[in-house]
DNA sequence: AAACTATGTGGACACTGTCAACATAGCAGT
DNA sequence: ACTGCTATGTTGACAGTGTCCACATAGTTT
């Protein structure tokens, strides 16, 4: 445990979590250098001494975000139908995203890929593109493949986006009519809807010539 | 014109094209109620007897943003085939939010839509959705249609911000690989590349039943 | 001419990220 | 055990920010 003396023990490992939860119940506003110090016992610009930025700390955040969306994948059976199986990855990424939202846009945020992207980050970001992509490698595409992934990719960030601005409900007759991608559950269960699969369907149908 | 005297006489107006010009070449962190009276000749705090907020600012600059883009797609010929309009559609879409990476991003950012959105803003965003929404409706496809657009709303609002944020050449093998989507021209014209015709091309398949 | 309303100003306040100078603790080597 | 060295934490300061309040000015209406 950390005693109450001059040295913390443990700091850079509970800014981190600090931040994560502060972003994720009040949004990333309120993340404040000065604020997670007095969170933690410790003094304004104790944070210096293990990021030389606030933004620096933000993208660790998002670093052990991509982590964490990376091994909820990885529970995804490999021995299935290769449609079923893009299909399984495709609902998971949507069901991190929304059910992480202000983190998942954190992860995608101007202060992270604006910057000379970390190493950490990189190797963080690219592991679930690449599970999906060997995933995609054993369906018969060809060299179709590479455009295959970033295409699914491309259209469950699009989606995940749009579900957690509630922009998917927009409608010019005035009513809140198309509700399309609406998961009409509480947020914290795997609900996908019936919505979602169809739009996944779609693609799925169309590179499965 | 606007005499040097007390009262500028267009402040509202000229508050919103130059925070959109600032934002453009400057990006959204040099946003300043401050500097921006400044550069007009203003004090700063003259922005308030116009927007109770910066946010309210912003969401101006956004909603003259979603104008901007719904305009350039009016000029799109109806009278072609669905599939080839619907097309056309998606490549706007992209290039609009290519060429314009810092408006786009704030068109979606949070402090847009976790606000209660003004009604002028939502009014403006939903302008493209329902021209879009009109091409596909005269597609065979159904009650499918609301399912349809949406997807396509996803698909290329994912592929636009991927784009804008580098993202689509990431590999692990650690060489910048497929830089799939890549428009290999100088970001000013209308360059729509090969690959994201071929992944608009496996969507428009998926629905072409 | 007088009153009213819209618009702009200047000063203050609380808050922020960041830095420089200083303080403390743990560790390494003699 | 003593002496440095290095990592880590503290304090005070600074410039910059959004925002509010009391006041100033101009244009409009009565």
């Amino acid at each position: 445990m950390h005693n109450k003396s001059y040295h913390h023990g443990n700091l850079r490992e509970e800014l981190i979590i600090e931040a994560t939860r502060v972003l994720c119940e009040q949004g990333i506003d309120s993340i404040t250098l000065r604020k997670l110090g007095k969170s933690l016992g410790v003094s304004k610009a104790a944070s210096y001494r293990h990021f030389v930025n606030k933004a620096a700390l933000l993208a660790a955040v998002a670093a052990e975000g991509f982590r964490k969306m990376s091994s909820s994948f990885e529970e995804t059976s490999n021995d299935e139908i290769p449609q079923i199986a893009l299909n399984v990855v495709m609902e998971r990424y949507i069901s991190f995203a929304t059910r992480n939202p202000e983190l998942y846009r954190l992860m995608f945020s101007r202060e992270i890929f604006s910057l000379p992207v970390s190493e950490e980050l990189l190797e963080a970001a690219s592991k679930a593109y690449t599970g999906a992509k060997e995933i995609l490698s054993s369906m018969n595409s060809s060299e179709k493949t590479a455009v295959t992934i970033n295409t699914a990719w491309a259209l469950v960030h699009g989606i995940s986006l749009l579900i957690n601005d509630n922009l998917l409900a927009v409608d010019k007759s005035g009513n809140t009519v198309h509700a399309l991608f609406v998961n009409d559950g509480n947020p914290t269960d795997l609900q996908i809807s019936e919505q979602i699969s169809s739009a996944i369907g779609v693609f799925i149908r169309g590179i499965s010539t």
